[in-house]
DNA sequence: TCGCACATGTAACGTGTTACATGATTCA
DNA sequence: TGAATCATGTAACACGTTACATGTGCGA
C-alpha cells in the first residue's frame, strides 16, 4: 500500500483510533523502511510527485509474526487492550489455529483475572467516595466481562487442528 | 497532592494507564503551576529537598469544571472513551445531577449510534476477510454494547433533580 | 548503619500533532 | 479551466519514555 491508501484506512475504518495525519504515516514508513522491515517501491518513477507503493519485507514479515505470537500478558490486558485486539485481527497471517486458540484461552484467563482485580478494588473504595467513580469503576468491569464472554466464545471457531 | 502521592495513584490503582513516571509527572506538574492552573507549597522549605504540595487554583477549578462539562461527541466515543470515563468519574465536583444525567443520556445515545455503525461495517465485510478480523470487530462491537447498558443503567443513580 | 520507601528532578531520544508546502490527475 | 481528490512530504512544537542523578527519613 502507498501512505495515502494508509491514511484512507486509518481515517476511514475501525482502525481510527490510529493517527491518519500525514506527520506520523510519512515519518513512520521512512522509519520501517530504513529498518528494512518493508520495501518501497516508486510507481510513477518520473514524476516530480511519485507514487511509492510499499509492501513487508521477508524481515519484516518475521517480526511481524514475531509481535502476533507474543504471549499475553497482564499488563497486556489493562494497559494495550487495544493492541491485544489488533494482534488478533491479524492472526489469520498466523495460519495456525492452535496458535490462536492459545492466544483466546490466555486473553479469557487474563481478562478474567483482572476482573477479578477490579472487583476488589471496587470492595475497597471508601464509603464517602462519590458514587461517579464507583460507578466509572464499573463501567471499566462490565467492559472487561464482555471482552472475556466475547473471547470464550470466539473459541468456538478455533476448534480443528492446525 | 505531591507529585510521589501522584505517581502512587497511577501506578497502583485502576487509573494506571496514565503514565507514573517521574519524567511525566513532574514536568507535567510545573507546566500545570506555569500555566497558573495549580499552587504548589513547598512543605519542607528549608530543606535540600523540600516536598511540594499543589492544589488547584481558582483558575484550574474553572477549567476543570469546564472539562467536565463538553458536550459528549462522537469522535470522543470511538477516539477517546477511556477519557470520557475518566470525566464522567470525576462528574461529582460538579455537583449536578442534571449535568451528570445529561453526559450519561447523551454517552448512551452516541455509543448507540456508533454500535450501529460498527454493525453496518461487519455487515460491509467482504466475502474472503479472514474470521479473525470480523471477530475483532464484533469484540470491539460488544465492549460498546456493554458501555451503552452501563450508561442506562447508571442513569438510575441519578434520577432526583440538581 | 544499612536498606528501603519517600521524594524530586533532568537529559537524550523518539514520535505524534498541527500547520504548512507542493505537485498530479481526473472530471464536470 | 477550475475544483476536488490523489499524493507526498517537512518544520516547529509538545510530550512521553528510559535512564540517570540526587537527597531524606525511618525502622530493623
Amino acid at each position: 500500500m502507498s501512505g495515502y491508501d494508509l491514511r484512507k484506512v486509518f481515517a476511514e475504518t475501525a482502525l481510527g483510533n490510529y493517527s491518519s495525519s500525514p506527520g506520523a504515516i510519512y515519518p513512520a514508513l521512512a522509519r520501517l523502511e530504513k529498518a528494512g522491515l518493508i520495501e518501497g517501491e516508486e510507481d510513477r518513477a518520473q514524476s516530480l510527485r511519485p507514487r511509492k507503493l510499499y509492501r513487508p519485507s521477508a524481515e519484516g514479515r518475521r517480526v511481524f509474526r514475531e509481535w502476533l505470537s507474543q504471549d499475553v500478558t497482564r499488563d497486556d490486558v489493562s494497559r494495550s487492550f487495544d493492541e491485544l485486539m489488533l494482534r488478533f485481527a491479524f492472526h489469520s497471517a498466523l495460519g495456525s489455529s492452535t496458535a490462536t486458540r492459545r492466544f483466546l484461552e490466555r486473553l479469557a484467563a487474563e481478562v478474567e483475572s483482572y476482573v477479578e482485580e477490579l472487583r476488589r478494588q471496587r470492595k475497597l473504595f471508601p464509603q464517602g467516595a462519590p458514587v461517579h467513580s464507583r460507578l466509572a469503576l464499573e463501567a471499566g468491569i462490565e467492559q472487561y466481562r464482555a471482552s472475556a464472554r466475547w473471547a470464550r466464545k470466539a473459541l468456538g471457531h478455533f476448534k480443528e487442528d492446525e
